[in-house]
RNA sequence: UCCGCGAUAGCUCAAUGGUGGAGCAUUCGGCUGUUAACCGAAGGGUUGCAAGUUCGAGUCCUGCUCGCGGAGCCA
């Protein structure tokens, strides 16, 4: 008899369409209870997130085998759907033949049972085939999507900056090095210093910690452009919300100011809301369920209101009048702490808040000095729950300005001579910013630890895949 | 990197300085509709590593390693 293949998700979207068909079924066993005479086994081929449940009798020949199936088990089920005679589910699958893939050795580290985040960090190997990991890493795929597909529709263009990079100290953070040279016998020049020219590259070369500067040189060309991949800090790090490699989505816009900005990133993240609400929703009811029971009614919260917007000079008031007992004193010219940050979103606005016009003191060298010359345009996106998702700013155009930041923030002109040169050659006001792609995962998926989004992560000590 | 907490069975955790236990998982048996199934039994341990104090250390001291939470750096 023939058996048409057919995924959980078609299975479960296809109703009756399927009536009395022969049907053939891949997948893993996540689960299986049996009795005397019969069992059920939860299936799930990766399709969805759902498991389809079948029942098999011990009318099958290889019954005895089937009754000792361990979790993980790759099985090919054939099935007959039929009706459903009672109303607990639309039908039923009667169980014609399963045969085993691959019988999965019964030291199977996942079992059906709740197994801690940091234990499962232990085997990233293993840990996709959890409820939480496969929801989350089909989320993270479905975010990535849903950016390019924002970005693309409005006539962004896609570039793709240098992984491997000669400036040092970009002003982000530690830098990765990069060397073909033999750590055991460097080469030296005759003052006994390390001979640089011998590099593959005839100089020192470092992995990027942003695509940025890099983008804004195709702004000139393109208008609207954005980057989208891995950045590296080199910092030892010990938090949940930084790792070492991450994923970076970096638009510039020409001809725009902060303001347009923000609304770019206020459309972007309601964007990334809305497909993730309408792509994802069995993921984001088991978050909402297990994870964060807040998640929904934040999200929801998130899409159906405006980001606020507020100066720092009056996030600075706002938290001295909050009459909230901070650890760190709340000082104007001081950076914000994570606990003011959180207070702000979580405490005060309650959603997404911009903070805008920092200290020009606190901020990197390219952002844009307001005429008040104490403050730049700057803005940080904080959302609930995760804190900082977004920082951005509008640039600074003007060649002179430029140049003499780069003199009072002691960053070399000359080893940024390009990027001060595309101001000599018809410069304009642009903007831009960076979204972390493990902190917008985070956001929509309420996990609380960046090792939990990212499928291998990196973070000082942990390299183990 | 700093502060705090922790490391005991495959996993999650108990154990007053005095014979290391439980639940889940695994194996075996039972069970005709379960859904973290249930009931009964069995197996399972160099208590992170090293060195101390003590008649005696999972427990106290010191060092180290690793993990977690918070902070800084930031996305």
């Amino acid at each position: 008899m023939a058996y048409d293949f057919v995924t959980v998700k078609d299975l479960l979207a296809g109703g009756e369409h399927y009536q009395d068909k022969n049907l053939k079924l891949t997948g893993w066993v996540r689960t299986s209870r049996t009795s005397k005479n019969f069992g059920f086994i939860e299936l799930n081929d990766g399709s969805c997130f759902k498991n389809l449940q079948v029942v098999f009798e011990d009318t099958l020949s290889n019954f005895e085998e089937i009754d000792k199936v361990s979790i993980g088990s790759s099985l090919e089920i054939k099935v007959t759907w039929i009706k459903s005679l009672g109303d607990k589910q639309p039908f039923e699958l009667k169980v014609d033949e399963i045969s085993i893939n691959g019988f999965a050795s019964l030291d199977n580290p996942i079992q059906k049972k709740r197994h801690s985040f940091e234990f499962l960090r232990t085997i990233s190997h293993l840990r996709p085939r959890t409820n939480t990991y496969m929801a989350t890493f089909r989320v993270r795929s479905i975010v990535s999507f849903a950016i390019h597909k924002f970005f693309q529709e409005r006539g962004f263009v896609y570039v793709h900056t240098p992984i491997i990079t000669s400036t040092d100290a970009e002003g982000a953070g530690e830098m990765f090095r990069v060397t073909t040279l033999d750590m055991n016998n460097l080469p030296k020049d005759g003052t006994g210093a390390i001979d640089y020219s011998q590099e593959l590259f005839g100089k020192p070369s470092f992995l990027t910690v942003s695509g940025q500067l890099a983008v804004e040189a195709f702004c000139f060309a393109f208008r609207n452009v954005y980057t989208f991949g891995p950045t590296f800090r080199a910092e030892n790090s010990n938090t949940a919300r930084h790792a070492n490699e991450f994923w970076m989505i970096e638009p510039e816009i020409a001809f725009a100011d902060l303001e347009d900005d923000m609304r770019l990133a206020q459309d972007m993240m309601k964007y990334i809301l809305n497909e993730v609400m309408t792509q994802a929703p069995d993921e984001l009811d088991f978050f909402n369920k297990f994870v964060d029971t807040d998640l929904l009614s934040r999200l929801d919260n998130a899409v159906n209101s405006d980001f606020a917007t507020i100066t720092y000079t009056e996030a600075i008031e706002y938290l001295k009048k909050s009459g909230h007992q901070f650890e760190y004193p709340v000082e104007w010219g001081e950076n914000l702490q994570t606990e003011h940050e959180r207070y702000i979103t979580e405490e005060i606005f309650k959603k997404p808040v911009f903070v805008i016009d920092y200290p020009k003191e606190i901020k990197a060298f390219y952002m844009k000095l307001n005429s008040d010359n104490k403050t730049v345009r700057a803005m940080d996106l904080l959302v609930p729950g995760v804190g900082e998702i977004i920082g951005g700013s509008q640039r600074e155009e003007n060649y002179e300005v430029l140049h003499q930041k780069m003199l009072a923030t002691g960053i070399i002109p000359e080893d940024y001579e390009w990027y001060q040169d595309i101001r000599k050659f018809g410069s304009f006001p642009h903007a831009g910013f960076g979204l972390g792609l493990e902190r917008a995962v985070m956001y929509l998926t309420g996990m609380k630890n960046i090792r939990d989004v990212i499928p291998y992560p990196r973070t000082p000590n942990n390299i183990l895949f």
